[in-house]
DNA sequence: CCAAAAGTGTTCAACATACACCCATGA
DNA sequence: TCATGGGTGTATGTTGAACACTTTTGG
């Protein structure tokens, strides 16, 4: 190693690095964040993202997977990075740079994993408390992210069941916009771009008819992924 | 402050924060990506991205503009962060998270301000050299986010001067996207957005009947840059 | 039998694409 | 005068938006 090299990496000051989580999940109705009350905060009752330290030898990937699945014993989870927030106050204690992530978890596959180890509670998009430190611009980022990706690709079934129904999809787009949508535009939509397939199960106890359960196709899905797909289904005002 | 949130802090570990920058210039026929030798390197003749250390007192949007003038001495560059990149090995020195943003300039702006303290020269984006570190992908991730960019906004304004000819737009997008258009759609669309100027005066010398030079609506450029706009012109294959 | 949700088709307007000719001018 | 690049219009197909009625079945 060359002398002068180490030196002028030696000279620099180091900073704490953390993960943010925006865990975002659908219960069939509403658009919900997951919080918790994680006990380190200097206000001790102050809601916040889950959150962690970056450890040693690990890449941001894998503390942002750890990080969640601590608190929802979840694998496997649409996670992706978001944005670093890195302002020098941003965090009283001490400077601290974070990664934020943006997690789609459904509400259903979280429910009995959830760890003990934290105070969590999912939030309705509508009614979020005041959140730690810059927490609230990371939630208003990810949001408006959601959108953009959901606009253009069906990111949306993350958040959903393996098996769901076209009425379910439905109501989680118009969750994520806050929109009401033409049932009839967008089945025909959805349909057209032959990612769904139709299985022979229709739902039980919700409505009287009961509607037919789809999948994802999933090799297709991915295939699609990268073609932009523009996506927002007809709106109806 | 409570003492157990400090022990919390002050048990970590902490980590050196640099920037690096992705900057795409354009020439008039070729998109081009500056780099540099910056004599810090390892391999002492490695060409990589202008990079630079976070300072205890600097937010990252601070940092990155302040790198990229030290290089150009522009001010007023459009800068975006694009990624962070964190895997333990990236850097064999020491481990070192880089917070990737990327840049437009046109290379007219820059030519005669060139900082003399770097060895920079514009690379086309088809004859780059190997890169130093991970540099290699975060120039991928660049380019693949400037077209999804530029085929939602007209965000291509960025790298041309302040007066330009619709021919020259029309290469600079065939030059994003690496593939030709049609310049009668071409045209069509872009003054269907109605925000370009058309000026009195006209290109010289680089054609004989000359193309009439355009400036960018500032102020309608602004506002409709969060609607999508799904602005990618129409091909010719 | 009726209330509640599922499912489906048509028409019209807007936009994307493909395509070819005239214009202005410097050499 | 002619070669070079600048500038424009039209016809066609595709896609999105608006809109209403029939079907199923549990209670």
């Amino acid at each position: 190693m060359r002398l002068d090299i180490l030196q002028q990496y030696q000279s620099q000051t180091k900073f704490l690095v953390a993960i943010d989580s925006i865990i975002f999940g659908f219960d069939g109705e509403e658009l919900k964040l997951l919080l918790v009350k994680r006990g380190i905060e200097e206000e001790f009752h102050t809601w916040s993202l889950m959150g962690g330290w970056v450890q040693p030898d690990e890449s941001l990937e894998t503390a942002s997977s750890r990080i969640l699945f601590e608190l929802t014993n979840l694998t496997d989870i649409y996670l992706e990075q978001l944005h670093t927030f890195g302002n020098p106050q941003r965090d009283p204690v001490e400077r601290t740079f974070s990664v934020a992530y943006f997690a789609l978890i459904n509400v259903e596959d979280y429910e009995n994993k959830l760890s003990r180890n934290y105070e969590a509670q999912w939030f309705s998009m509508q009614e979020l408390p005041k959140l730690l430190f810059d927490h609230g611009s990371m939630v208003d980022m990810a949001i408006e992210n959601l959108r953009y990706k959901a606009s253009q690709h069906p990111i949306g079934f993350e958040l959903l069941p393996e098996k769901f129904t076209i009425p379910q999809l439905q109501k989680l787009y118009e969750a994520i916009f806050g929109t009401e949508l033409d049932k009839r535009n967008f089945s025909r939509k959805l349909l057209s771009t032959n990612l769904l397939i139709k299985l022979d199960e229709k739902q039980k106890g919700y409505s009287k008819k009961g509607a037919f359960f789809y999948k994802i196709d999933e090799v297709k899905y991915k295939k699609h992924f990268n073609n932009f797909l523009n996506f927002l289904p007809g709106s109806t005002p």
